[in-house]
DNA sequence: CTGAAAGCGCTAACAT
DNA sequence: ATGTTAGCGCTTTCAG
């Protein structure tokens, strides 16, 4: 079984055999065009040659279906598996994958000036998951001609998405806050911008946050507070980068000197960092402070945080179910409802 | 811009310039073989039609290299980002496939009968992650021809695999028990099997374990046991499939009948299950009852969980590089190391 | 600096 | 039931 010689392919083992290179490729691809027998001597000539079968590329050169999907994401790819809200995505995603026998590709953000991954990954579609919406790579995908949809930002039209009523949910929770009486409220924001920026972001940051899952959010906040009559611009938002449950212990030691009666917080591993600063200073919550999170993460659940849920396994299913499905592509479904979910982090002011 | 025709491809280009298709390949692989004043003709006529540069799959057929690895896994895909081991050692194969500039494919495991994709995926190596000794997909990965390596089973001479000290871990925490006393200990185990079976444990069965992590787990409890000069055979191993913090806290249930006064899981999230199970019952830790963990996950931190911490990150990211660091392959390191760490789930008996 | 030609390995009409 | 032929889209010697 040494093999000096190249690896064995399709015309090796005809030649072998004295028959052509289509009866080998049918006795793969068409049993019921040839005779068992001739089939089963085949097959016994590529198992004695060494051949494992019609070699993958070849065959996807030729059909134009590579049997996989992308997922392409903003962050170092590890962060796919560290942030809570992401991996329930993606669980969902691959859940969709895993029904539909195809294989999950995470494509890595590439330091800059690197050719782009997303130019060249070998898949018939792409999930773009919390990418702003003016990012180039969903450009370079397009260009591909590939089958994108969007998750978690950019939306329609710049790209078809699967979206969740973040602006409804958020909207509860700065009612629910209100509704218990709290007025000095702040809220601790994740990067609204791709630049690394941190501090108390101004109105027009807000407004022009590329990340439209957070942009809504921070509208549904502004939604109830203004239906109750009250200035937004004077609710400080507090931004921090890059995003993590550090973040928000940091944005909370900040804006904690305000003396806030509740905190918004725009994610739950912003929330449990806001938690985790109001423990070091001494504060009960919700005795002293209220909290809220967005996400309705395990852990969340696990702190009592109060929170808004989203259906995140959902959201990524039906993100990959969009590109599986109809090869042409359905359309994107009605946004996914999100819920307030009451818990022990908030009580009346 | 409404193309009703074809998608363009390197000869449309070129015919529309009435070059050659190798001048168009030139001016995107070798811009030093032609002008910088042609190449920008080339480039911007590309633009004009379309056309989004080499088709990744076609270059892969002439260049035998997907710039992809694939990661399989005896469980569905979703488990990939569930179980917290799991997830750690996927982080450092993602980071090093990110630093390698290449994708990483999660290939999911299919219904049995369904052609499997393993044989099909296109990657250029292969990460089998906790598969059995025996299993079908290390067979079929090797005819292709790909490069393989194993993380937490099978190991060498089956395969390459990248090593773990399991057996001084275990030892590790089963002499911290006797050291503290204990003689009445119980095992809970994950499946010792690809059966689904359930109950304690026989001996031979424990033997027979073709996944080589727990089993090496296994080996080194019994080595402690009985270098103390205690009768292994006498300890009960309780197996629960699926693998889980609730297959501990089934085993768990069983097992304190016994009244045992330690128990060592083979991993935190079975671990985790003990705890849920003694504090149901009533039983203080480590007051009345001590538990060991294995894999040092976050939450068996938080839990306070003595357990047997071992590189997770630094095992996925050797895993990866042998398969991309030499093209050839790379020797396998030698054992990674495991440390216990006492928490405070341990007492004296 | 540019072009012609020969495949990479496979599949699907279309014969026979 | 089996063989012939013509590519899928690209890259790469080798000539000019």
């Amino acid at each position: 079984m040494a093999d000096g010689a190249r690896r064995a392919t399709m015309t090796t083992v005809a030649r072998a055999l004295g028959v052509s290179p289509s009866t080998v490729s049918n006795a793969y691809n068409r049993p019921d065009q040839l005779s068992a027998d001739l089939r089963a001597r085949v097959l016994a000539t590529a198992a004695r040659l060494g051949y494992a079968g019609p070699d993958p590329v070849a065959r996807t050169l030729r059909h134009g279906r590579t049997g996989a999907i992308g997922l392409v994401y903003d962050e170092p790819l590890s962060f796919s598996f560290t942030d809570p809200a992401a991996v329930l995505c993606l669980r969902g995603v691959a859940a969709a994958c895993e029904r539909h026998a195809v294989g999950l590709t995470l494509v890595p953000r590439l330091p800059a000036g690197a050719p782009d991954l997303v130019g060249t990954a070998l898949v018939d579609g792409l999930v773009l998951y919390c990418l702003p919406a003016d990012d180039d790579r969903l450009r370079v995908a397009r260009e591909r001609g590939l089958p994108v949809v969007a998750v978690d930002s950019p939306r329609p039209p710049l790209a078809p998405a699967v979206t969740v009523d973040d602006r409804g949910g958020a909207r509860a929770a700065a009612r629910h806050l209100l509704d218990l009486g709290h007025r000095r409220v702040a809220v601790v924001a994740e990067r609204l911008a791709a630049d690394g920026w941190e501090g108390t972001a101004p109105r027009a940051r807000q407004d022009a946050n590329p990340y439209d899952g957070t942009r809504e959010r921070l509208a549904g906040y502004r939604d109830a507070w203004e239906a109750a009559g009250l200035d937004w611009d004077a609710v400080r938002v507090e931004e921090r980068a890059p995003y993590g449950r550090d973040a928000g212990r940091r944005a909370a030691r900040d804006l904690l000197a305000d003396r806030p009666t509740a905190v918004l917080a725009m994610s739950d591993e912003l929330a449990l960092g806001v938690l985790d600063a109001a423990a070091a200073r001494g504060l009960r919550v919700p005795g002293d402070l209220s909290v809220v999170g967005f996400d309705d993460t395990p852990s969340a659940a696990a702190a009592g945080l109060t929170t808004v849920a989203q259906p995140h396994l959902e959201k990524g299913a039906a993100a990959a179910r969009l590109l599986l499905d109809l090869p042409g592509g359905a359309a994107a479904p009605p946004p996914l409802p999100t819920r307030l979910v009451v818990r022990t982090s908030t009580a009346a002011s």
